[in-house]
DNA sequence: GGATGTTATGTTTACGTAAACATTCAGTGG
DNA sequence: CCACTGAATGTTTACGTAAACATAACATCC
């Protein structure tokens, strides 16, 4: 029965709010506007750093707000201006690598345009889950959204969205019906494979993401493409489904595999497990195997030996999700397209020449 | 100029919105009211599912809706109500392990509960920017904070939160000014320890997080104090900033040490520079070394060897900060003391008995 | 010196919702 | 059969802000 009572805070000593709030709810503008002898408007004047204020007055107003701990209320703000500035994000799982950094990045960028980000998990990767998320997410206090998800899962989804709310969708294709940013797949993907085949690699193996990953499938596609265009016969190819686990028990069999000299792994996580694998069927990297991954997570240099890979710069594609968003916001109009924010093959000591047999 | 026009969506066959709302905005109560020949209260009460209407009116109402494509205005309630039903999620970064897993958590309770989660990045670790993340809060669309960070920096901060936000902090102390949730540092720390010692290892080397860290700080305290019980030697205490870089850095003069046997790393990423350093310097983990991590990231199981490390729970950490903010809420009261999460030890294959000499 | 700006400020109103209060109407008991 | 109850619904109002529209005071120009 003490702790209900704590309105003043900071200023208990300089003679509080006295009844200017009413229960514990804070000062509201006309409770300024009273302590500092103007209008509420000028009030909101001085608030949103309008002109037309004296600089005595404003000093007034200041004052009042200060003492009275004076903080604008959102929900009203947003009600009277139609916008939150809020943007909306529509994940699965957060505890993707690539997802974490690029939310990080789109946190952040959103906070330097002013704007929040509110997170909206989906817990399940099902149609109907993500149909469910955007629909309550109708009702939530949201100017744009980004998605961060396969297409495939958004189509139905999509029409239940207020039709002024903006998308971005990151991290997938759909370039012909939303806003898309994403990692050049393809680039990378080539870059990595050339490298080996420069190295003098008579061909090179691929340990892909899981069918249903958009991701997984563009990798998949740019490494047979790239060995098709160098005239070379992709083996067969392996999946797992990005773990590492999955890596390892994949790698007991590409270890088997004599003939292989090169593998290239979807991701850094499946890389660690390949390595592993290889390791204890003695084959030694990059003596024997070449291996080189994806993503470049920040452990990868750490690896058995520091392992080469393709460098993505999620941050960037965090930063360009919000762009998009913030410019059609502007516009009020959706675009479309695609932005593919560019990879970098980082060199370690994971690649070296096939051994000379 | 035809992609402005999407308001109708999915009942363009049937009749749309008319001039129901003016531009794109979507349809209010009163658009409901009017086209299902009902007032705006009754639609409010069948928005709300109050009872106190005929089955018959609720259809009409809810046939009204449903062509008008309405969703509630989420600022005109949180206006109305006093409360926005979003906890606000105050982290340096997400790129942490623990962060990640504990957020994602964060946000699935959360969602359950009907609240939503909105970031707040703080860029910078530093007591400035910290009390200006707390301050735009101020002004956010929140009804409570979860704080994901150190309490040294929270201190100064948390004077300018409005009153009536309550807090609650993970990974941290200070239980005695709010409510702590926390894995147990400790305990896990404990186990780990022990089980080094129980293999019979004379001591236990400690590879630690870096010194402005919480949970470092409590890691080290506890595997001194664990030394100490045990009436062993604690070795030097090495230092790291958890990074795998950091910890191979660390883990080359820890592999010139002959009389060393067993490591404790704070966490995994550093176990794993650990054991590749140990690996170049050809102290074989675990005959020669035994390595015992913590956190039990997805990929321990993949590194070389396999990591035996304390599992964490991060979901659970999540889940019970939501709790208790919730709680807190509810009595409108803040609350004090501190949750503890327990661990578990994780065998896997980079401990063992020490080498007989 | 009066018409005309210009600047600082005040007043009214609307944003969409939901609580509080008012009304209507059908059924019930005396 | 009428006052009374209670359920269904309608009307009024307030939440806090800011745009739009006044007004007031004072300087400026011819």
């Amino acid at each position: 029965m003490e702790a209900v009572e704590a309105t003043g805070s900071t200023s208990v000593s300089s003679n509080p709010g006295e009844r200017s709030a009413r229960r514990g709810h804070s000062a509201s503008m006309a409770d300024v506007a009273r302590l500092a002898g103007v209008s509420s408007q000028t009030v909101s004047r001085v608030s949103n750093g309008y002109p037309g204020v004296t600089e005595e007055t404003r000093q007034q107003v200041l004052a009042a707000m200060k003492e009275l701990g004076y903080r604008p209320n959102s929900a009203a703000r947003a009600l009277k201006r139609g916008e939150f500035r809020t943007i909306g994000l529509i994940t699965f799982t957060l505890s993707t690598t690539g997802n974490v950094r690029t939310i990080d990045a789109i946190a952040t960028s959103a906070a330097q345009e002013g704007y929040a980000v509110t997170l909206l998990p989906v817990a399940v990767p099902t149609q109907d889950e993500v149909r469910g998320a955007f629909s309550r997410l109708g009702e939530l206090a949201v100017d744009a959204v980004i998605v961060i998800m396969e297409v495939h899962l958004l189509d139905a989804a999509a029409l239940s969205l207020p039709p002024h709310v903006q998308v971005v969708v990151a991290d997938s294709d759909a370039g012909d019906r939303y806003t898309v940013v994403d990692t050049d797949q393809a680039g990378g993907t080539r870059d990595a494979v050339k490298h080996l085949l420069d190295l003098g690699h008579r061909t090179v193996w691929h340990l892909a993401g899981p069918e249903d990953s958009y991701a997984a499938q563009r990798r998949a596609d740019a490494w047979r493409d790239t060995l098709d265009e160098a005239g070379r016969v992709p083996p067969p190819l392996v999946r797992g489904d990005w773990s590492a686990e999955s890596g390892y028990r994949a790698g007991l069999g590409i270890a088997d595999q004599e003939d292989c000299t090169a593998v290239f792994a979807a991701n850094d996580q499946m890389a660690l497990g390949l390595l592993r694998a290889l390791h204890e069927r003695g084959r030694k990297v990059p003596d024997d195997v070449s291996v080189i991954g994806f993503d470049d997570i920040p452990e990868s240099g750490s690896f058995q030996p520091p392992l080469t890979t393709v460098h993505q710069d999620f941050a960037e594609v965090g930063r360009r999700c919000v762009e998009g968003v913030l410019r059609q916001m502007q516009q009020s109009t959706p675009e479309r397209g695609t932005t593919l924010v560019p990879t970098r093959l980082v060199l370690r000591q994971s690649t070296a020449r096939p051994p000379s047999r």
